[in-house]
DNA sequence: ACACAACACTTGTATATACAACTATTAAAA
DNA sequence: TTTTAATAGTTGTATATACAAGTGTTGTGT
């Protein structure tokens, strides 16, 4: 389905225009799929990214500031963030003891095993997008949007 | 910018995760620039889409659920985006007297000056990011997030 | 004609996001 | 040392999104 078939436009538009669109709705599209995924562990896309983050730290807590800057959506609220996760045991949150405005945030085994049990899911839809290309269209697919949203 | 570096990953990724990131960035990106224009204007992104599509309409009044199908997020509650709008003087809204289950929303005329005001700066934030590809990598990029997306 | 299903839209509720204001702590300057 | 500024998080508010339930209207089958 091409873009314009999705949006049913009839007029012609240029490519800078298209691409935009094409740009958001293939997020929109990769991003229901993910949330269908991510539903039966009442989970949402930033909370499992958040989740994703901790498991990186391999054991150190990480502070708010840490996981905002590493988040793809850089306005996301990291507070309440947490907060859910917190709720549902999926992580631990201290206050620093070298500095008392920082917090330190970790995942629990808990945490751990819903990720664990994620992973091959996450796999699975993954690989399920990236089969529409040919490993070398990949490849082109990731250079071109890095070189498209970097400002020269 | 490569997409490790932006969320700072040390991880080698594979590229199926990879472009999924950088999908969900470059949108983010995109994404923020547009509000960013669009907020002196009291518009959020998919309220401007909304406009759009009823100028697209060329003076016929749009339903909602033709609103709903032209949309790039299939899941939006355009009755309250239409809400929105009428609060602004955007848009009128009347009961379809062939059908009384419908409703046929028009754009004023100050909702096609606003749009016609943004034009420019629309077209202008669209060039920024097409601006950083070639003519025919743009193309190429239409190409492959379409076939990136759709199902076989 | 009546019951019932389908349709078009609206409303309610819970959660998420955007953004500014606020609190507490630490660092720097006077 | 006291004041001021910077940092790290939190909270408030308004708006947006997701999704289910509700309302009124029209179409269909008996």
């Amino acid at each position: 389905m091409t873009i314009e078939e999705v949006i049913k436009s009839t007029v012609k538009m240029d490519n800078a225009k298209k691409v935009i669109l094409n740009i958001m709705y293939t997020q929109n599209v990769v991003q229901d799929h993910f949330n269908e995924l991510l539903k039966p562990y009442d989970l949402s896309g930033e909370q499992y990214n958040v989740l994703r983050i901790l498991r990186g730290q391999k054991g150190k807590p990480a502070n708010m500031c840490v996981i905002q800057e590493r988040m793809l959506a850089k306005t996301s609220n990291t507070t309440r963030l947490v907060d859910k996760l917190l709720l549902k045991d999926f992580v631990t949150r201290n206050v620093c003891p070298d500095n008392r405005r920082k917090i330190e945030v970790s995942i629990t085994q808990k945490g751990l095993d819903v990720l664990k049990e994620l992973d091959p899911k996450v796999d699975e839809h993954e690989q399920m997008f990236a089969n529409n290309l040919k490993p070398e269209e990949l490849v082109f697919l990731n250079q071109l949007l890095e070189k498209y949203r970097t400002n020269k």
